[in-house]
DNA sequence: TTCCGTTCTGCATACGTATGCAAAACTGTT
DNA sequence: AACAGTTTTGCATACGTATGCAGAACGGAA
């Protein structure tokens, strides 16, 4: 029978009370099972379970001063790559007995004050997808010992842990593709402005076809990771004189911008020019685009943030490296093979 | 002896001695700035400025016996849909000033060990947006005076409260729709069965064409609210003898895959064919689909679902109801206009 | 000044759990 | 039976904040 006591919640006091030992056993059965008899474990386990106490997490890491809750700070929810970081990175999370708590910026405010009332929380660590982080706020955090971990991004320069695809060597695999099939006039549009995964794309990218002779890659400014922005880019490459045999969108959802606008204005994908964009969200494998594209790695890099922030270890020794993981060209339907 | 670490966290007790107050003066001072007067506050938030103090709002929740937590539980984060309600319901919690913890149930495993874990956070309130709770699950919540609330979903028979979209209405709106734009051989196209989103937007659809006086309203099962079931549905629809004139899916990408397949059967939408979808995500609205469907009013949702929870009311006076909430049909490029 | 009413502050304690230390209960050996 | 060594348990206290209560400080009126 659970406990039906008016709202009063179930203490390890109260079960304790009930089979005739102290609240430190109770305690101990729970958070170290090692340190008490087989014996009275079972009967705590079974007394617990008929009056339906559950330990209180709170009470619990105030002593321990870890809430084993991580926070991910995401903007950019509707944008259909978000939740697949989210999710892995969430199920990452859980698989190693943490949870998940979602801080949604505001639109207009700075990360730091939703960073400031994130560590009211006291969570273990932070790990940012979305925007990035004042050095102020850097600050603050390491010296409260909370670790942060920017997710699919990094800043140049400072010393905070990073995790990201390796967009450089993305960059360059696209290129050598796209050449290594057959395409010589190149395009790249790029996304938002100033983000890293932008820049290292396009280096990567555009690098190597100079390296492989062609000097005119011609690049587009997207301005955003949307729909409209490769449709608009798109748009204005169909119109070029000596127009590009090949596309290299900063994202898929660019990307399926950009084939439209192509469609529209009368060109066909493959035939007359190659689309690929970056990401491989859920889309991007529907028939209806087989959009060739740039798997980014999630499991491995949620794997690598959780490693690089290092929660099991108590003497909080915590390298702070921005981790490059290597994405995987997939050939789908929108690059002509030869 | 605890806390001896050199990044010693500061607390008000710090803060207290510094300026020659008492803890309970800095407590007051953040807790309840009215009941102190407004020298010592500005004392007392000048001093915790300066030190970084920030109040420890676990330990305070072990006090109020509020987290000022919520916990969302979410699976299919990889469909578009659910990320908008994610997303909604995230801003509006944080508008009221509480966080969100999300919580991802395991694939294989009941929602009952997730709901278990969850309670231990002493969570102010569950909201659950995927799958349902057992009916133990639901005695376990109300004894421990936890609300729990059903998101996008209801069980019939079951005092839990709920929000949804009316499908029922939807699915006449629909109905009528098609019927006034000259339609007369409508088709449906279910999801996941056993869903009630599922069931009641079909029976709104077909009670609908009955009253209108159509009888034969083909149903085909999907399975899934997926692009393939969609797809699959469709092509078995393509190939009737007497082909339905009017297709209505139960879910925009399940549309989008049946608008797929009707084109690979040569047919044009809404020329030969119309299609209607639901929930009005974000890729309906593309240029490449343009997909009529109905919008569920997420921020309405979302607003009643957290009044419905009566976070704010200590009494804990809350009414269990499913409340449904109407949508709105958007009439978009692919459904003909007579 | 005295007195009362109000506002402000400090003291002490509580929230539910973890844990160092010492006492107690076993275990096996002589 | 006595002992030493080991395991198991209980006591007391700490974590950082909120809050009831009583006392202090203050303001105004007589």
């Amino acid at each position: 029978m659970h406990g039906r006591h008016k709202g009063r919640v179930i203490t390890a006091e109260d079960v304790a009370r009930v089979i005739g030992v102290s609240q430190s056993t109770i305690s101990r059965a729970f958070s170290n099972p090692e340190s008490v008899s087989p014996a009275t474990r079972a009967r705590v386990l079974t007394a617990a379970q008929s009056l339906g106490y559950q330990p209180n997490v709170i009470a619990r890491s105030l002593i321990t001063r870890r809430t084993n809750i991580i926070a991910i700070v995401m903007a950019n929810l509707t944008d259909p790559y978000y939740p697949q970081i989210l999710d892995t990175l969430t199920q990452a999370i859980q698989a190693r007995g943490r949870q998940t708590l979602l801080f949604i910026p505001p639109e207009d405010g700075t990360i730091d004050d939703t960073l400031a009332s994130l560590l009211q929380y006291q969570v273990d660590a932070i790990i940012i997808a979305s925007a990035s982080l004042t050095s102020e706020m850097a600050r603050v955090c390491a010296a409260r010992q909370t670790p942060v971990l920017l997710f699919n991004r990094y800043v140049p320069g400072v010393r905070i842990s990073a995790v990201s695809c390796d967009n450089v060597a993305s960059g360059r695999d696209v290129a050598e593709f796209l050449h290594g099939s057959g395409h010589s006039r190149p395009a790249f549009v790029s996304g938002e402005h100033g983000a890293t995964t932008n820049a290292d794309r396009r280096a990567g990218f555009v690098e190597t076809w100079h390296e492989l002779g062609v000097r005119s890659c011609l690049q587009v400014e997207g301005g955003a990771y949307t729909f409209e922005a490769g449709f608009e880019a798109a748009t204005i490459i169909a119109r070029r004189k000596r127009r590009p045999d090949s596309i290299f969108f900063a994202s898929d959802i660019m990307a399926l911008g950009g084939i439209h606008a192509l469609q529209q204005a009368g060109l066909r994908v493959p035939e007359d020019i190659s689309v690929v964009g970056f990401d491989d969200v859920p889309l991007a494998s529907w028939p209806s685009f087989n959009l060739t594209t740039v798997r980014q790695p999630l499991p491995e890099m949620a794997e690598a943030a959780l490693d690089m922030l290092a929660l099991d270890d108590k003497a909080g020794r915590r390298r702070r490296v921005t981790q490059f993981v290597p994405g995987t060209l997939v050939q789908r339907g929108t690059t002509r093979a030869r």
